[in-house]
DNA sequence: CCTCCTTATTATCGTGGGTTAGTGCGTAGG
DNA sequence: CCTACGCACTAACCCACGATAATAAGGAGG
């Protein structure tokens, strides 16, 4: 399996051979982490830096009732906290959903990479401005969406995010997460995530059985979440400017 | 008036007497900007970073049905587009709402600063990872949050950050914003937003009346939005403040 | 002072989705 | 093989909130 760090930062720079290799030896040995565990807690001040090798985590707020906000998924290749040493506190959980392989970096490591690898920062740079522009679009989608489509549309933006790291086979991928879990993230009852998962099954769009999704007619899909890849950013960017090849969404 | 900017950004570093010479060299003279006027709108590629000085604009997203989701308050000190050259594209656009004072800095500028000015950088990046958290929150409420509640939460924020810029009064400021911006930033409908505003007129609460805000009752409306003003990191933090605090300490 | 236009306010009615309270199924553990 | 438990799934009822529409109240310009 590729290192789906690099394979996910790829899009924003075009490394050179030391970058890979730089890239290659904070890879190391990564340990498993149960699912349902906490990684760091509100008011933690972690440090080390966190990286998510495999299985699937998130960012969460807990309300003063108890509820859960689920904030962001945390995918292969995705980092969990890269710069809250400069925030202090922790202003939110992240906690393992699947079991997971996790890396832990030291910070000296991340301030190495940064100062001598400037493609590596760019790249580190650009990560974390997706991550900003899913929050703002998981906002509007709250916001404004209907919860059938708000359903609809995080499933377009896990598939091409999985598909960037190698983590989809045609239009099919494993999302170890519960119905509850998903209604969590969109700000929905579980029981409402059941209808309308069960609604989108029975137009034939796509259906998630078990840990198993699997996009039935992506562009229907598409068409329904009234879905635009673009907040993801995922054109490759050469380091002068605009690339032109899209790694993104040319499938069907 | 005292610069907005340097307020704001003295919570995350000392500055010494270069650093704030070299922010107050950065705020050329402003240009005013009418209302309801676009800055930056979706697919640009602005060439300068714009700063508000004055006034409030707001970053949105545009739904395919024309419904509005406002992503941000961009209140004086704020960027607009600090980091977008790395991402090319907007996602988004961005706004005035009130008659605004704008600055629009090269990015040359700002290459200098991050590259000669540790504290300033630093400060930056605070900004930045502090627009993330709030986003977050934003996330938390409105996928859990009741719109009273979610009304009274906004106004605690927005109360608390206009106050590190200086632009509160006792617990009264001006915000020039209508009634139906504050729905699309909640995502709620105006008939609704009135509904509670009015709610939490009569409950003493606070008053909003045109663009006057007071807060009749700070540590009800506090209590009644459940509101915790953490991850606003508005705890001022010195240089090299990363608490001297065990990793422990995770309290409950 | 009057006109026009934006914004605030209120009322009525309908619905998307929450809540509660189940049943059933798959799987891990004994 | 049986039990237990998490998770998927359904059904009934209800309410927070949306949609529509009409009225009032400011406020800028003449």
């Amino acid at each position: 399996m590729f290192n789906p760090l690099i394979r996910k930062l790829s899009i924003a720079s075009d490394f050179t051979e030391s970058d890979n290799r730089a890239l290659n030896d904070v890879i190391v040995e990564p340990h498993s982490v149960a699912p349902k565990q906490d990684i760091i807690r509100t008011g933690d001040r972690p440090e080390n830096v966190h990286l998510v090798m495999d299985g699937i985590a998130c960012r969460y707020k807990i309300m003063p009732n108890g509820d859960r906000q689920i904030v962001a998924f945390l995918l292969p290749g995705d980092f969990c906290d890269l710069h809250v040493a400069i925030l202090g506190e922790m202003d939110h959980g992240i906690a393992t959903l699947s079991p997971c392989k996790m890396i832990e970096i030291p910070r000296t490591t991340i301030n190495d990479l940064t100062e001598n690898y400037p493609r590596i920062t760019r790249a580190l740079w650009w990560a974390t401005l997706v991550d900003e522009a899913i929050l703002r679009e998981w906002i509007a989608g709250i916001g404004q969406r209907m919860a059938d489509k708000r359903i609809a549309h995080l499933f377009c933006e896990l598939y091409l995010r999985l598909k960037t790291v190698g983590q989809t086979e045609d239009h099919s991928f494993t999302l170890p997460i519960t119905q509850q879990e998903l209604a969590d993230a969109l700000g929905i009852s579980i029981v409402h995530a059941n209808r309308m998962l069960m609604d989108l099954r029975t137009r034939n769009i796509m259906v998630m059985r078990g840990k198993h999704v699997k996009i039935l007619n992506y562009d229907a899909l598409k068409a329904f979440a009234e879905f635009s890849p673009d907040y993801l950013h995922l054109e490759r960017r050469s380091e002068n400017g605009n690339g032109q090849r899209s790694v993104s969404d040319k499938g069907r």
